[in-house]
DNA sequence: CTCCAGGGGGCCA
DNA sequence: TGGCCCCATGGA
């Protein structure tokens, strides 16, 4: 028997209420300031990282005007590595900025998930992050706390399958609502913070 | 001191 | 595909 996921969403917007992850920005009108493209920044930012240093590392990013794709695509690698550094793993967090910044620079519309995917640095937690929280595409985004969740719901088979069948089972068995999955992950995060 | 956070790439069998 | 190691800081 499956676990009822639009159920599951209940009880734990019940218990830890509305999470207000993304999108809000900081961001005010500068050289191609564009609101998405922060959200992007703090996706590749936080992986494997806590969100409170990424927020340090973001907000060094906007004192020193580098918050939108044209400024990290043309300052210095070192100046990212500086500004981003609490954030860890901040050498290979700096490439990655500069890729999608390029990216992105290019690529003005929403980007398919093949081509995040096929960036270096962009997985597929990443690449749904972005499409889900920076673009309100109706995406569902699985981690490690997903896992955690199906597995203290019996769903032990389920929860150490592929990221993309975990994928599926939300997105088959609730509305396609960008809110409700925007929502849904932030609640995950917050129940497997707490539970642990 | 250890463990882990809103992961992903590279290598190898 | 699946297992391992590496990347790196900061807080508990």
């Amino acid at each position: 028997m499956s676990m009822d996921a639009a159920w599951v969403y209940k009880e734990l917007f019940a218990e830890y209420g509305h999470q207000h992850w993304w999108p809000k920005h900081k961001g005010k009108k500068r050289r191609g300031f564009d609101p998405r493209f922060e959200i992007i920044v703090g996706a590749v930012l936080t992986q494997n990282t806590s969100w409170k240093n990424v927020e340090k590392a973001i907000e060094c990013l906007f004192e020193k005007n580098l918050l939108d794709a044209i400024s990290i695509a043309e300052a210095p690698i070192k100046r990212l590595e500086t500004c981003i550094r609490s954030s860890g793993y901040y050498k290979q967090k700096a490439k990655k900025l500069k890729i999608v910044a390029n990216f992105f620079l290019e690529h003005k519309k929403k980007p398919s998930r093949e081509e995040l995917l096929s960036l270096w640095g962009i997985g597929r937690e990443t690449a749904d992050s972005i499409l889900l929280y920076a673009f309100n595409h109706p995406i569902f985004v699985v981690d490690a706390y997903t896992r955690r969740l199906l597995a203290a719901h019996g769903q032990k088979k389920l929860a150490e399958a592929d990221y993309d069948k975990i994928r599926m089972f939300f997105e088959t068995h609730l509305p396609s609502d960008y809110k409700l999955f925007n929502e849904y992950h932030a609640l995950i995060v917050a129940w497997g913070k707490i539970k642990k």
